[in-house]
DNA sequence: GACATCCGAATACCGACGGTATATGAATTC
DNA sequence: GAATTCATATACCGTCGGTATTCGGATGTC
């Protein structure tokens, strides 16, 4: 690593070589961090697989965290170009269906990165000092989702019972679970299940919730809801 | 904590010794684990809260991790009782309603466990040794969930088009992505939308899915997948 | 009841970790 | 071309999970 398709580093001045040297360690990290994990990868492996040493890490990043958050930003950058493209391309449903189709064509692939960003999302709740950021860049990168989402409701010309940003955040926290649940016990999870339920719950609420419904229909969940409104 | 409400360990024979002091460990160790974490939380300090040394902790668990399994274990099974009582004492719909208003109730109080619940499910997914012990539990705390939708369906005189414990499996991992959303961004869970999305989805899958909706009032997603049927 | 055995828990120790303080040497400045 | 700066390497720290060993009281035997 110490060349780059037969470029002599000397070459460089001295910001590019840093920033050619925190290239290197995030990608690094993301090889690492996918393959093993936040806590099983160590900050020498990282240095070492970039070629550098650990000296490299703490002149660049103040902490494994800081460089694991260098990671996460530039893989959640590049889903919300992905989602915001395909969204401008092909509106709020045919936006989403490509995305969703994308994301099941992915799958397998990205159960590495699904796992640690399970992993550092528990170490996140954990850490005050981290909490923030991570809330910060989760809820960015559902930020194109949300406008999706309020764009959906108003081609229906129908207002959801809850706002667009607590709409999204349920259904992808309800796809999230369900990822969640596939790494463990794969065989329980049908892929399929997960984004019909996603569609079933955005449909749902801007249809007038079960309001439409006859009381036979409804479930002890919504009953309960009703009655202690009452 | 060498003595117990004024009982003088001296009195104990060896098994029941060993008995209280693998208790007392367990506690200790729920205590830590749902305060501080499970990396956070470093074996010396669980059994210095105990009153012992590590070597106890060694000589009665086989890692960190069995002796969090004690712990989990034994919060599943004191979870799986109060579900079956509930739903054998008032039958699926309003056992589960109660069950489900018994965890609201909970909510704040039962945070420090959720995380660490998280935490060592992302533990484990990394860890091969121990990932099938923790599906196993996962899975029979799951069981009276199970058992009751199967009488939902049966009461109802409907069958989903998914089975019970892929359908249960599926409604219970949206209300833990929900939960895991509410730790980190509190303000954008509201604690009775997951509850009727929960309702809503069981519901949903035991009047014969969207079939008896118009094309209209149909999701992209849910297009989607019956158009890759044909 | 005295002695030998057993075994649960305490103690001492290990390598690896994240992080820091310091050293080094090349790029930059004058 | 000497002085300075600064990115990186090196040496070191306290703490961790885990293990090997030691210790002492309960247990079994006569």
């Amino acid at each position: 690593m110490r060349e780059r398709e037969g470029e002599r580093r000397k070459r460089l001045t001295r910001a590019e070589q840093r920033e050619r040297t925190r290239e290197d360690l995030v990608d690094a990290a993301e090889r690492r961090f996918t393959r093993d994990g936040f806590h099983a990868t160590s900050v020498d492996q990282i240095a070492a697989e970039a070629g550098y040493t650990k000296g490299a890490v703490y002149s660049n990043f103040s902490s494994k965290e800081d460089l694991f958050f260098a990671v996460y930003e530039r893989r959640a950058q590049r889903a919300m170009d992905e989602a915001h493209e395909a969204i401008a391309d092909a509106g709020p449903f045919e936006g989403l269906n490509r995305l969703s189709q994308a994301a099941m064509r992915r799958r397998d692939a990205d159960d590495g990165w699904l796992a640690v960003f399970f992993e550092f999302w528990a170490h996140a709740i954990r850490h005050p000092e981290h909490r923030a950021r991570f809330a910060a860049i989760h809820g960015r990168a559902q930020e194109p989702f949300v406008a999706a989402v309020e764009r959906f409701g108003e081609e229906r010309g129908a207002t959801a019972p809850v706002p667009p940003d607590k709409l999204t955040a349920a259904v992808m926290a309800m796809m999230i679970g369900l990822s969640l649940e596939r790494l463990t016990r794969p065989a329980l999870v049908d892929p399929e299940l997960a984004s019909e339920l996603g569609g079933l719950v955005l449909e749902h609420m801007h249809t007038g919730g079960g309001e439409k419904r006859d009381a036979d229909r409804t479930t002890a969940h919504v009953r309960r809801r009703r009655a202690s409104r009452a």
